[in-house]
DNA sequence: CGGATTTAGTTGACATTTAAATAATTCAGG
DNA sequence: CCTGAATTATTTAAATGTCAACTAAATCCG
C-alpha cells in the first residue's frame, strides 16, 4: 500500500470552510494514534484500549469508581462500561464491591493483579504516546492543549443549552 | 551538586506528562464533538456518522471509489467497508458497480436518490460544525491545523518504518 | 505457458458502542 | 409509613469495528 495515505481529510479543498478542515484532520490524527495505541497495545499486552482506558481510570482511584463515574469519565455509555467491566472481572484483573449506602451501585476496582497489569503496561504507553508527540515542543503542546480546552468548553455550553 | 528540580530528567518528565495530558484532551474534545454530530444526524436524519462518512467521500467523487479507497480515506479496515455498504447499498443510496478493467474492484458511487440525501445533510451538518468551532479565530484554527499536519505527518513516519 | 505471489473484496467470529428498555433502589412529599 | 419520581446498573438489539481466513482475479517470473 501506498504510504502516503489518502485519507479523508488529505482531500478537502481549498475552499472548504477552515473549520471543517480542521475539524476532518482532527479526526484523522486522533484516528491515526489510536489505531497505532491499539495495534502496540494489541502486540505487547494482548489487551484493546477500551480495557486499558477503563483500568487507568481505576489506577487514579483505589477505592473504586461506580458504574455510572466510569461511564462519565470515560465519555462512553453506561452499557459499554459494564460489558468492559464483565470482561475485566472474569479476566480477575478488577472487581465489583458494594457500594455502602447505595444498594443499586457497585464500586469497580482494580485487583491486585489488575494492578499489577496496568502499571506493566502504564509505563509503556507513556512512552509510546511521548513518541507521537515528540515532533512537538513543551511550548507548542501547551498551546494546543489551551486551544482544546476552549473548543471544549464551548461545546459542552452547547449541549447544554440546548 | 544543585538539588533545584530543574535537572535534565525532570524537565523531560515534565514534557511527557504534557504528552499524556494533551493527548487525553484531544481524545475528549473529539468524542465530544463526535457524540454531538451523531446525535444530531439520528435526531435530524435518522442515520449514523459512518453512514454519512462513507456517503461525504462518495459525494466528491461522482466516478465512484473501489471499497480499498474506501477503506484507506475512512481509516477503517475492509470487512467495515463492506458492512456499511452493504447497508446503504439497501437502502438504496449507494451502488456497486463493476471497474472497467479489474474483475476483483467494484466501484461503489452515489445514486440519485443518494446524492439528494446527501447534498440535504451536508448543509446542515457543515453549520453545526461550524458552529462548534466557533469559539477560536480563523488565525487559531490554522495553527491548530498546522499541528496536528506536523504531528500527523510523524506519527505516519514512526508506523512507516517500524 | 504455468505456478507462485499479490491484490481486491467478502465472510465469519467476536469485541465495542449506542440507544432504548428494564429492574432494583433511593428519595422526596404528603 | 406510602407512593410516585429520580437514580443506578444491567440487559437487549442493532450497528460499527477489528482481525483472520477465504475466494477470485490479476500480476510476476522462470
Amino acid at each position: 500500500m501506498d504510504a502516503r495515505a489518502t485519507d479523508a481529510e488529505t482531500r478537502v479543498d481549498r475552499a472548504d470552510h477552515g473549520a471543517i478542515r480542521l475539524w476532518l484532520r482532527m479526526l484523522a490524527t486522533n484516528r491515526l494514534v489510536e489505531t497505532r495505541t491499539r495495534r502496540l497495545l494489541q502486540e505487547r499486552y494482548a489487551t484493546t484500549l477500551p480495557r486499558f482506558d477503563l483500568m487507568a481510570q481505576l489506577e487514579r482511584v483505589p477505592r473504586g469508581l461506580k458504574m455510572g463515574e466510569l461511564s462519565k469519565r470515560m465519555m462512553v455509555t453506561g452499557g459499554n462500561v459494564t460489558g468492559i467491566t464483565d470482561m475485566l472481572e472474569k479476566e480477575g484483573l478488577v472487581e465489583r464491591v458494594a457500594e455502602p449506602g447505595d444498594r443499586r451501585a457497585r464500586l469497580v476496582r482494580l485487583t491486585g493483579a489488575g494492578r499489577r497489569a496496568f502499571s506493566a503496561m502504564a509505563e509503556e504507553h507513556e512512552r509510546w504516546i511521548v513518541e507521537a508527540f515528540k515532533e512537538l515542543s513543551g511550548r507548542e503542546m501547551s498551546k494546543m492543549a489551551a486551544l482544546l480546552a476552549r473548543l471544549k468548553a464551548h461545546v459542552r455550553s452547547l449541549e447544554g443549552e440546548a
